[in-house]
DNA sequence: TTGAAAGCGCTAACAT
DNA sequence: ATGTTAGCGCTTTCAA
């Protein structure tokens, strides 16, 4: 292995030399930060990154959190998770993978055994249990995801309470009445996960403000399941002219299922879901959609984890204000 | 921060044997672990990762490394990458985050800083650039794929072409005698993704074998992809009674445009797909399928490194057999 | 069964 | 602008 002290004796050098040309930490005059480059290029030489940690406290790795769980937006978890990975490269952070299964555990284990500068957590609920840790931890940390109590953490998640109201307000611009919306799984709700029980309140809200009916219905995975709440949505109120999804994978069914009795989208019923562009354009029928901004979520998480990293100052909690974009699923309610 | 000389402090015993108590290196007197035991858990001290990977050159890091593109099979790898993330966990590891995007840097890196002490490679192209750098690579590395020249590195797969083999076989006993072939999107052929190709070898191979026709069309992601792709198949051989589909976006556009076209699955046509099982149940209409063990892959993939860090003998190459469960979606064919 | 002590490769004062 | 040097916290020989 090529170390350090390898390259001052070939470059003619002392150690702290280059490091300080690995740094940048001070001057070094262009002729000497020549010849150490050319050593350490003609060495192969590479950090060690254990050394580097141990004397630098610093590991230059970002812990991140992603649930294990199935029964929710996995395609938006995977796009997260892979912008994150990508604007830590692009700072000169590494990820480090953590299962949500570990709980507020892997929070103690990141946290004292100094595998991570810093945390993102995704997948968070209203009260979560890890959130204690996060508060009182020596490293910053940032939610995806938005918790009751936001005191002591950054958190970045897009606005769904808006998210919902501006999905109400588009419908009911169209003049629609009765808004039926098809939620995550029941399970989501159980967790009280942040963003399900926000999309319903700014829903709800935006109903009453504008005189409109709604009905809610978690909705499992599955055909089957998807098929059962619509069924029973139609059977309770079937004045409904519009439907609110948010639920990535009951949009396709949705479609395929109002297709199957007879209900044309968008002349019979207005579909608008939550869901990212991608899902939304490739649907059977374009879906108009609030978009769930997924890699931006990522890439401002880590921005504000380096951020705080650099001595910079926290940007605290971000709530992205919500877009919604007209396709082909919306329009006029039929009278 | 708690030391590990801390520890010894408090439990009056010098930090070697500290260390042992908790590498289990050395015998120690239960008394005296008993003592340091308490200690560690009193003073709540955890090693650091840093200076542990600095004496002892291990970081007990796995490196995994998943494709950033988005043209491919999501679910399956979030899925492999999380019995990878668990299993690792269960074997004392941590899982470092990789994307492909960054290629064959990425193994340079690992392989130079020493942040892992292996590596786990996912989307394997046949003759994929990493591989000469794996090869003679100090760590041990195992690819979730099969290129096409395995000398030098250990893989774990499910044996596609068998399964291609295995698709062909229902399909003929049940009377088929021309099948279409829905494959993954064209870049993936275009990269040369073993996979793949690997499928519709043995797609072909058994067709031969059979005395059945075989029309293979790659495909895009989206609906309207979808569709063209159907279009183009049913125009080109009407007489078309099956189906085989692997690419996880398509299996349901496909189902619900057939049902458009009034072609009723499995009456009028065959339906099987090459997909997770969890896939194939939510289906609109359950699907006969070969299984794609995303879990058992990359638990697979795990324990094939563990054992050789761990100084037990490399398992090379492993292709998992395949399976098929016969669900609603076949039958025999029209006549 | 336990301790002492020499590093592991790097960073960051402290010198010059 | 550069060199010297004392650790960072742990593992692991070597001794007892």
């Amino acid at each position: 292995m090529v170390t350090l002290a390898d390259v001052a004796r070939h470059a003619g050098v002392s150690a702290s030399t280059v490091s300080y040309v690995l740094s940048g930490k001070r001057s070094i005059s262009a002729s000497t930060r020549e010849r150490v480059n050319r050593s350490i290029e003609e060495l192969g030489y590479r950090p060690h990154a254990g050394a580097r940690a141990l004397a630098s406290s610093r590991s230059d790795i970002i812990a991140l959190m992603v649930p294990l769980r199935t029964d929710i937006y996995v395609p938006v978890m995977l796009q997260i998770a892979m912008a994150v990975t990508t604007t830590a490269r692009a700072h000169g952070y590494d990820v480090l993978l953590l299962t949500g299964e570990e709980g507020p555990d892997a929070v103690r284990r990141v946290e004292g055994s100094a595998v991570a500068d810093a945390m993102i957590v995704m997948d968070v609920e209203l009260d979560d249990e890890r959130l204690p840790l996060l508060r009182e931890a020596q490293r910053p940390a940032v939610l995806i995801g938005l918790p009751s109590d936001t005191t002591g953490v950054s958190c970045v998640d897009l606005d769904f309470e808006a998210a919902g109201a501006l999905c109400v307000e588009h419908l009911a611009g169209l003049g629609h009445r009765q808004i039926a919306f098809v939620g995550e799984a029941p399970g989501v709700y159980e967790r009280r996960t942040g963003f399900a029980e926000r999309t319903l309140a700014g829903l709800r809200a935006a109903c009453d403000a504008h005189g409109l009916r709604l009905l809610h219905r978690p909705c499992g995975i599955g055909w089957s399941a998807v098929d059962a709440t619509l069924g029973r949505i139609l059977e309770e109120r079937p004045g409904t002219t519009a439907f609110v999804v948010q639920n990535e994978a009951a949009t396709d069914p949705l479609l395929a299922l109002l297709r199957q009795r007879r209900l044309a989208v968008p002349e019979d019923v207005s579909v608008v879901a939550v869901c990212p562009d991608q899902v939304a354009e490739r649907a059977s029928v374009p879906l108009t959609s609030v978009a769930v901004p997924a890699q931006e979520m990522g890439r401002r998480a880590v921005e504000q984890v380096v951020a705080v990293l650099d001595g910079r100052e926290a940007a605290g909690t971000v709530l992205l204000p919500p877009e919604l974009t007209v396709r082909a699923s919306s329009g006029p309610a039929p009278r």
